[in-house]
DNA sequence: TCTTGACCTAGAGCAAACTCTAGGATATAT
DNA sequence: ATATATCCTAGAGTTTGCTCTAGGTCAAGA
């Protein structure tokens, strides 16, 4: 797959993709005639940092995760830890943000009933 | 209230709160002896600055708000036009901080078998 | 053949939201 | 009287995560 058209499929954009690979999140993705061509596994490992970048992880800490995750079993330890935490975070992002929510129905029915009133 | 109560307050450093007032967030603290006094009033404004903070909107977005607010009951429907489309990105966010929290519980106990396994 | 489109690199630029620095005032405790 | 803590301003610097620029290669279609 060339790199626009996995940046279509995974919503990026070009620069994006290069981006990542600079930082080290994904291998050197492999050239073909000097262009890109993206593997599943390449893919697959996108994928991956995307859901853990909607997971509330930085790049860094995604990057920091993917080193663990390349020295094998001996590191599952750390990465549960991370996970876990992450777990937390995530946790009380979604109450708070409920509770925003609420906050903002009970705004926008407040405005609504104003605006009747006139 | 002196700045370093309201920063402790607020959990906000005493800088930001600098920085909100001089983005025209809050309207200038009153000063005693040259040192900021906050009044129940601006820290009722910087909780709500907060909130809308917590639902996702940017500080330039709550800057506009709040000027439409000062403007009156001319702008309720621009800003229950903004607090719907707030509420609908929180909505999406939501639904996928909730499968990702469902990926990363899947994830963990994926680790800790293996760790098990051992 | 010419041009269009997709790609390449290295590095600069950008927006958001702080955070820090330098240099200084004031007040309270010892 | 001196040291410590807390505050002040203006403006520079930082971090994150892109995004854009300049200058160039290469393959396919009209």
């Amino acid at each position: 797959m060339s790199i626009g058209e996995v940046a279509k499929e995974l919503d990026l954009s070009i620069d994006t993709l290069r981006y990542y690979e600079k930082l080290g999140l994904i291998k050197k993705v492999s050239k073909i005639n000097g262009k890109r061509e993206y593997s599943e596994e390449d893919i697959k490992n996108l994928k991956f940092i995307l859901c853990m970048k909607s997971a509330g992880l930085s790049l860094k800490d995604i990057g920091l995760f993917l080193k663990y995750y390349e020295k094998g079993d001996d590191t599952l330890d750390v990465r549960i830890d991370m996970l876990k935490r992450q777990r937390e975070i995530l946790e009380s992002e979604i109450k708070e943000k409920n509770e925003i929510l609420d906050y903002l129905n009970y705004k926008i029915d407040l405005y609504e009933k104003r605006k009747g009133d006139k």
